[in-house]
DNA sequence: TTCTTATTGCAAGTCTATTGCAAATAACAT
DNA sequence: ATGTTATTTGCAATAGACTTGCAATAAGAA
């Protein structure tokens, strides 16, 4: 139950909790998978949710803001995912390119690299991204 | 000059050698920085070439299909860039946030961790994207 | 309960990329 | 050169992810 600290980081920038972003913020907590914005729909729809497509969009990017959830840019997909950060640490993904499971990685091996890079490059480096695609044990 | 065993390739797959490719190989011979099509199709028609935009995206297929190029999914983009092989080993980019400057990064340091992830999904591991943003020297 | 303002749903629009099909053209044989 | 054929092109239409404008709705404070 996230709930109530939501409702605080809502509260605190002038928003509202709402039946909508609950029923997002549930779906993502009860589901073990990073979903995008259309599978969201689409799952609240199945459970019998009303709720626009639209409205997951912005719904997303409001949670984003308030980092509570992570945007994820998976190898190869041509859209965008999100999980829920829930003190999480900062990881990647790799995913199945035959059935989509996707699977969380226990690291980030970027720390040094990116250290290297700002050498190198005069950057300073922001972000990144490092996801990877296979077959997963079932599908090999 | 790759024209000739470009030529090669394509007649190999029973393909031809149009003005068209030729424009576009030429455009990404002569330009440093990986292009998206829209790019390509812009540039190409400032200097008078004409090529359709749907020309561009199947003249890219081919040649991603023949090896030639490599298609880039940058961080935070949101479209996909090429650029020619051209006998350069596997390797990543930084983009900056402000200008939009693309740089090569030199190294790929991810053949360990590849074993790793191998070892610890248990999966085949295929491909993987790595690309960072940050702030260029002359932006910071 | 009322009031203010954030939020929602709907329609329409944007942007990247793809597909179908008839017309153009490259490559090859004559 | 000329004709033949299969590939390639351009145009129009379409797909799919995501965004924006606006009037209607609903959350939360008084």
């Amino acid at each position: 139950m996230l709930e109530p600290a939501i409702k605080k980081g809502l509260r605190a920038t002038g928003r509202r909790m709402t039946r909508t972003r609950q029923a997002v913020l549930a779906l993502l907590e009860r589901t073990h998978q990073p979903l995008s914005a259309t599978e969201i729909f689409e799952q609240l729809h199945q459970e019998k949710v009303s709720i626009d497509l639209v409205t997951v969009y912005r719904t997303l990017h409001v949670l984003k803001e308030l980092g509570l959830v992570v945007q994820l840019d998976l190898h190869q997909e041509g859209l965008l995912r999100y999980e829920l950060k829930e003190g999480r640490t900062h990881h990647h993904h790799i995913r199945c390119q035959v059935c989509g499971r996707i699977v969380d990685l226990l690291l980030c091996p970027l720390k040094k690299v990116t250290k290297l890079i700002e050498r190198q490059t005069q950057f300073i480096v922001d972000e990144h991204t490092l996801e990877f695609t296979g077959l997963c044990p079932e599908c090999q």
